[in-house]
DNA sequence: ATAGGCCTTCCAGTTACTGGAAGGTCAAGG
DNA sequence: CCTTGACCTTCCAGTAACTGGAAGGCCTAT
């Protein structure tokens, strides 16, 4: 399989697969002799994997993590509720972060016209020497 | 005033205030004759303005937006309510995708044992060719 | 032979800064 | 007068996780 092939299978592009294994997340893949990547079904396994990770948020990082767990049979599954619980533990804090500034944002434009009159209390509230 | 007392005026590092001055978000600052930046208050004002539109999550660009329509006495705040709506709809975007990551990992990590043996939902979710 | 659709590598750009190096300036102290 | 220390300056590199594009090789079909 060549890594257009891949990319169409795992939804992740081309670009990224080599990105991946140009910072070690993947292994190298193997050549043909003309140098083009090859690739396996167990390739496209691992970077469904990867996808799904990112895809709930993980960093590259904290997905390599992930990986050596998955392949490690000896794993505690402990380690790997840890990481998650990290990670639930980051999005609240984001989500935290986000809603206090729409609460912010909200109550501001609750109180802002909206017309052609130039008064705003969004403005004001950002320039205020308070 | 030097940049550094700007600094402890706004809660901006010098850094991110030359950076600012570089990209065009503030006016170039005078200069003394041997080179140093030179603010008064009306810049630490500017500055604080940018900072607490950043800390809404506004990005620099926004902020730009925003300072415009700060110094524009013929604005309508029906622009500055525009761009706090679109802001507030990225944010709703960003928490509404933040809590479906975090639904699906508190699901899983529910059905972890999270102890010594290796079987781990969350893996196997990850993992699954489904 | 050539056209197209693959593939390769490498460089640059994205966001909003931060860190650090190398060096100039200025006031105080010895 | 000289040095020390705390400022300041510019410039380069790095961050996260890629994407876009250039220049060029490979392979199949016409």
């Amino acid at each position: 399989m060549q890594i257009g092939t891949v990319a169409d299978k795992t939804g992740i592009s081309a670009k990224a697969i080599r990105y991946y294994e140009s910072i070690g997340l993947i292994a190298a893949a193997a050549r043909t002799h003309s140098g083009y990547r090859v690739y396996g079904d167990h390739d496209v396994q691992t970077l469904r994997f990867i996808q799904r990770a990112r895809g709930l948020g993980f960093s590259v990082g904290e997905v390599a993590d992930l990986l050596a767990l998955w392949r490690d049979s000896e794993r505690r599954s402990a380690q790997v509720k840890a990481l998650a619980a990290n990670h639930v533990a980051e999005i609240d804090r984001k989500i935290a972060g986000l809603r206090g500034m729409r609460e912010t944002l909200t109550y501001l434009m609750e109180r802002c016209h909206g017309d052609d009159r130039p008064e705003c209390p969004i403005l004001d509230a950002l320039g205020t020497d308070a």
